[in-house]
DNA sequence: TCAAAAGTGTTGTGTGTACACCCATGT
DNA sequence: ACATGGGTGTACACACAACACTTTTGA
C-alpha cells in the first residue's frame, strides 16, 4: 500500500489509513479497593525502558473481533482473580508523545472491587504487582498520574449521585463499614447522623436481621445493596 | 511482521499489535447549535454503501502526530469556518461490528457552537450537509443514533452543572434568550422569574448599559458571559 | 463500671418551585 | 389604549449541615 494513503471523513468518502499510520489501541483499567481504611489503586512495575522502575496502570492491547470493555473485563482476569464486577469507562487519552515507543490510543476504564473480591491471580509475580495508596503514589509511568487523578475525580463525583460506593463493599455490610468507605473516598469526616439518614432515605438497602460483632461494643446491624 | 504475533500488557512485555491486527482510530464530532427555537445536530449525508442515503455524525480518520482533539478541531474546520469553539470528549466506541467494512474505534466529541459562528463551509456541497433537529432525526448510519442520544443527555446534564449554555449564545444576550436554550435542550418550560433568580445569583454574568429591541415591546438588557 | 462503637432527632440555613402583576415600547 | 414580551418578590417544601446523648456489649 502507499505510504501518502489519503486520509479523509471516516464517513463520507472512506479512505482508510495505510496500515502504517494506524495507531495501537490499548485499554487502560485503574482498579480501585478499599482496604486498611485507605484507597488503593492496584499498579504494575515496570521491569524495561522506558520509565523501567515506575509504577504503571494495567493494561493491554485491545484485540480484533473484542469490544472495549470485553478488553479490559479480560486483562482484569488476567491481573486479578476476578469477574463480575463495577467497570465504566473513563476517558480516550491519545497524545502522540504519551508513549515514547509508538503511538498509542488508550482508552482509561475504572473498575471498584470489594475487599472480599481482592485477590490478586498467583501467577503474576508479587514482586511486580502491588496495592498503593491513593494518597501515596509512587513514581508513574507515562501520563498514568495524570489518569490516576482524573480517574479519583470521576470516583468522587460518581459517588453523590450514583450507588457506585456499594461495589467497594462486600454483600452485607454495617453502615459504619458503608461510611468509611465514603470518608477514605472523599477524603474527608462525614457526620454519622446525617450519613444515616441519607443513605436509608434513597431506600437502597435491605435492612438484615443479623448483626456484626467487632469488638468490645454494641453489635451493628447488617445491610444489603438492593440490586446486586 | 510474522502474522500470528503475541498481543500482551501494553506496559509489561511490550509486544505492539502486528500492523493488520490494529484498528483504525476516528474521531466524530456531534456539533450541536441552537436556531429556529430548535435544538439542531450537523449531519452529513451518506453517498456510498454501506448505509448509503442514511446520515451520519461528521468524522474523521486521526493522523500521526495529532492529537485526539486537534484531530476533531481539524474536522470542525473542514466541515465548518470555525475554529475556536467549545469542544469535549464524550465517550468512545469501539465495538468490532459498528462499521461493517472495518474495525474503526472511534472518539466521539461534541462541540457547541452559537447561532453567530453558525455557517457551514462553502466547499461542503449543500446537497449532502445539513442540520437536523434532535427531536427529529433522520435514519442514522452506523451506531450513530446510539451516540446522539447519549451526547444529548450528557449536554443535558453539563447543563445543569457548568456554563456550557453560554457557548450557544452570541457574545452578547437577554435573559430571555439565554432561558430559550435552556427549555429547547431540557425540551421543558423553565419558569422565568426562577430561572432568572438562579443565572443571576451565580455571578457569571457582566450586566450591559445596552439593551436590545426585538419587536414592539419594551426593550431587553443585554448580557456578557464573564470569561471568554 | 468502664471503654468503645452503635444508634438516634431537632434546628437553622440554603436551594428549588410555584405563582401574578406592572413596565416599556410602537402602532 | 392595546398588544407584546420584559422585568420583578414572596411563601412553601425539601435537602443539607451542625450538634450530644443513650445503648449494647465484653472484659
Amino acid at each position: 500500500m502507499a505510504n501518502n494513503n489519503p486520509v479523509t471523513s471516516a464517513y463520507g468518502d472512506f479512505f482508510i489509513p495505510a496500515l502504517e499510520d494506524r495507531p495501537s489501541v490499548a485499554v487502560d483499567t485503574i482498579i480501585f479497593t478499599v482496604r486498611n481504611k485507605d484507597l488503593k489503586v492496584l499498579l504494575i512495575k515496570r521491569k524495561i525502558e522506558p520509565f523501567k522502575g515506575m509504577w504503571a496502570i494495567p493494561g493491554g492491547f485491545v484485540r480484533k473481533g473484542e469490544t472495549l470493555e470485553e478488553a479490559a473485563r479480560r486483562e482484569l482476569r488476567e491481573e486479578t482473580n476476578i469477574s463480575n464486577i463495577y467497570l465504566e469507562q473513563l476517558y480516550t487519552f491519545g497524545d502522540p508523545g504519551r508513549d515514547p515507543r509508538a503511538w498509542v490510543v488508550t482508552i482509561a476504564y475504572f473498575a471498584l472491587i470489594s475487599s472480599e473480591q481482592l485477590e490478586i491471580k498467583a501467577d503474576t509475580d508479587a514482586e511486580d504487582v502491588d496495592w498503593y495508596s491513593m494518597y501515596n503514589l509512587p513514581l508513574l509511568a507515562f501520563d498514568h498520574e495524570k489518569i490516576l487523578k482524573y480517574a479519583l475525580e470521576r470516583l468522587r463525583n460518581k459517588l453523590n449521585y450514583t450507588t457506585v460506593g456499594f461495589q467497594l463493599l462486600p454483600k452485607k455490610f454495617t453502615l459504619t463499614e458503608l461510611q468509611k468507605v465514603y470518608e477514605i473516598i472523599l477524603n474527608r469526616p462525614i457526620d454519622k447522623r446525617n450519613f444515616r439518614k441519607k443513605i436509608l432515605s434513597e431506600n437502597m438497602l435491605i435492612e438484615l436481621s443479623e448483626t456484626k460483632m467487632d469488638g468490645v461494643h454494641r453489635p451493628a446491624r447488617l445491610y444489603e445493596f438492593k440490586q446486586p
